[in-house]
DNA sequence: GGCGTTTCTTGACCCAGATCAATCTGCGCG
DNA sequence: CGCGCAGATTGATCTGGGTCAAGAAACGCC
């Protein structure tokens, strides 16, 4: 029950940015309490999505940004033969939909892993306001640049990395997440099933499963479906041999 | 002798944006005269770049960002154990740097692979002047969700396509951007070594080797040494099962 | 609360690509 | 112009993780 139930609380929050206790991590991080109510002002706030609902599918046209608010998504692409590559998984506070920009088309689906709600950002909007908010414009430019490293970083774990590092970081790069957003970093619940994992780490579902067990065997973790406690972080992470322990995915 | 010496000569243009044959590709793309001068006007062309040579460092200080004018780089992240992880090479035109705004310090390395010359760009000027110029506001964010979507059709790569999907794309990918700058499709040099084409790919050199020889025994490329011939686009194309023929490396 | 369905786990086997090893090629350089 | 060497190719062998197949455990859902 712990962390998806922890973090479908979140939707009981004030709307308001400046009530949010996400701001810290979110586009409003760092902003003046007028310039926040601005940037609150041209927001929305649908009704949730419900599990297996989608925010917007590969094709849409590109209105507006996204910031996760709580819950969790699951962004991929679709495959021709029905089949789908899983691009990352997004907790609250973080932003989804920047690699629309291009295109003015969305070139990747994005659907709630658990019942989610999120903040709503018209692109058009948001540049008015970032072109006049410095502070702003910094920021959000943080939040892309983060976003390029986070995809490096899985090219250098899906490039070098053997499937035991590739879980292990995986679980660590939830961990400190989950930290960041003040919940548990030693126990948490999966809100994706194997095979999503298994499908963005490059892996079978079966080896994600094998290596599951094993690290249980060696008493590193205990997992019982959704739900996995990291019993000892400091081996988890010497099982990973890549660079930087820096960021988010930054393996280390 | 084509494509590296051909991609050379263009150190010979006029320095100016306004002058540069890239400008439709790079930065200034879609600017009025008067805005592309202002541009123009905080960038700073250093002398060139020797084969192997350093354009920042892993670690460095972020100050500015980079175009590249001619030749080449390679962007790595470099590995405790000496080893690297290659994130991407960089033609003219192309942006580098974005990753490093987060942490105001460079998360990986860039070198060139040949001589290489580079534009400047102080990154607090270069905001100010995005900031008051919306049409630069606008492209310079359309770079940046480029250079996103390309990590993630890069993630696909890595996660769904065998050895042959790999370099077939790959030779895809510098295919269609030989043409965009004006080059032959169709032959070219590589500047990187079969070394750097395999780790980028996630492949042993030998894997590399093994699949240019069965292209050229199948008639569809000639490659000797760094000279590649693409005989046949359309059958390139067919072997690869992923999706999307839109972007750089979107497959297809 | 029983039953069908989906998800996960575990075991047995296999193969694409890694690794190891040997040779070849072309280039830089004295 | 020939020597040395890094990079590339090719062959032989090995193996991590994919694939296939069979249960087991949860989870709806009547």
């Amino acid at each position: 029950m712990s962390a998806a139930s922890r973090v479908i609380d979140l939707t009981n929050i004030k709307v308001a940015c400046r009530e949010c206790s996400l701001a810290r991590l979110c586009l409003p991080m760092g902003l003046e309490r007028a310039d926040m109510d601005r940037l609150d002002a041209i927001m929305s706030r649908p009704r949730p999505l419900r599990r297996g609902e989608h925010l917007f599918r590969a094709g849409d046209n590109f209105r507006s940004l996204f910031a996760v608010r709580s819950g969790s998504l699951k962004v991929y692409t679709p495959c021709q033969d029905g089949t789908e590559q899983v691009l990352g998984f997004h907790l609250p506070g973080e932003l989804v939909g920047l690699d629309a920009i291009e295109h003015e088309r969305h070139v990747c689906s994005a659907k709630g892993l658990e019942t989610t709600t999120v903040c709503t950002m018209p692109y058009e909007r948001l540049q008015d306001l970032v072109g006049d908010i410095p502070s702003l414009h910094h920021h959000f430019m943080k939040l892309i640049s983060k976003e390029l490293a986070r995809d490096e970083a899985m090219l250098l774990l899906l490039g070098k990395g053997n499937a035991e590092e590739r879980l292990a970081t995986f679980l660590l790069s939830l961990s400190q997440r989950f930290r960041e957003r003040g919940f548990s970093e030693s126990e948490f619940n999966l809100s994706m099933s194997r095979h999503d994992i298994g499908n963005y780490l490059g892996l079978a579902v079966e080896t994600v499963s094998r290596m599951f067990s094993r690290l249980q065997d060696e008493g590193v973790v205990t997992v019982h479906r959704k739900n996995i406690q990291l019993h000892d972080l400091g081996r988890l992470r010497a099982m990973i041999h890549l660079p930087e322990p820096g960021s988010p995915m930054r393996c280390g």
